[in-house]
DNA sequence: CTATTGTACAACCAAATGGTTGTACGACTT
DNA sequence: AAGTCGTACAACCATTTGGTTGTACAATAG
C-alpha cells in the first residue's frame, strides 16, 4: 500500500520526536495490536496515569494514534496510515543515497 | 539490501530525535547526496557556526552520518545504513498491525 | 614566521520536555 | 442521590535542547 499524503515540516518534527521515546513507541505497538484505555496504558508503566495521558497526547498529536470515545473510556488506537508516512519519508532520503551512488557509477562506466 | 544489526533503545531515542529537526533532516539529505564539510553545510542555514556543528554532532551520536578528517576540514557523510535501520523498526510496527488484520480476518472466516 | 581558515569545545541562556501532584467533571454503579 | 471510575487539565519542577558568544588550536596560505 502506498501512502500520498504529504506532511508538513513541523508534522514530520512532531511524528519522528514522538518515536524517540519509548515510553511512546511502547504505547503505539500496543495499540496497534489492539487498541486499549488510557488507564489500561497506564498499567504497564512506572509513571503516574497524568505522564501516560501525556505522552498519548503527544502521539495524537503526532497523528501516530486517535482516540474514540466509548462511554467514559477513550479508545487509544495505533494509526498504521502514519507509521507509513514515517516510512516513506525514511524511503526517499534512501532514494537520494542511491541516486548518488548511480552518478558516481556512471562516472566510472564513462572512465571505462 | 536487508539490514540485521539490532539498536537499543537509547540508540532508537537518538535516531529518532536526531530526525525531529528540519535543520538535521536537510544536512542528512545534503550528505547523502554528496559529503560536505561542516563550514559548507553551515553556510546554507541562517544559524552559527557552532550551532550547525552541534547538529552534525547530534546526527553522529544517532549513526545518520559520519565524519572523516581530510587536512583540517572533516568530511560529513550521511550513512544510509543508519536510515534502513530507522526503516527496518518502523516496518516492524507496520508489521504487527497486519498482524492485527490477519487475526481479525480469521475470526470473521470462521464466522461465515 | 604570521595570518587565516576550519574545527572543537566551554559557558551561558531561553524554551521545550518529561515528570509530578492537585483539582474538576462527566459517566457509570449501587 | 452518592460514590467511584476514567479522563482532562493546570501548575509546578528538573533536565534537556537549540541556540548564542568566546576561546583555543591545528593545518594551510602568504
Amino acid at each position: 500500500m502506498v501512502v500520498r499524503l504529504a506532511l508538513s515540516n513541523d508534522e514530520i518534527d512532531r511524528l519522528f520526536r514522538a518515536l524517540a521515546d519509548p515510553t511512546r513507541r511502547d504505547i503505539v505497538r500496543r495499540t496497534l495490536i489492539a487498541e486499549a484505555t488510557v488507564s489500561e496504558l497506564a498499567d504497564h508503566y512506572a509513571m503516574s496515569w497524568a505522564a501516560v495521558q501525556k505522552h498519548v497526547a503527544v502521539l495524537e498529536g503526532a497523528g501516530l494514534v486517535s482516540k474514540h470515545a466509548r462511554g467514559r473510556e477513550r479508545m487509544v488506537r495505533g494509526n498504521p496510515a502514519q507509521i507509513q508516512r514515517a516510512q516513506a519519508l525514511l524511503d526517499s532520503y534512501e532514494q537520494l543515497w542511491r541516486a548518488r551512488v548511480d552518478r558516481l557509477d556512471a562516472l566510472f562506466a564513462d572512465d571505462a
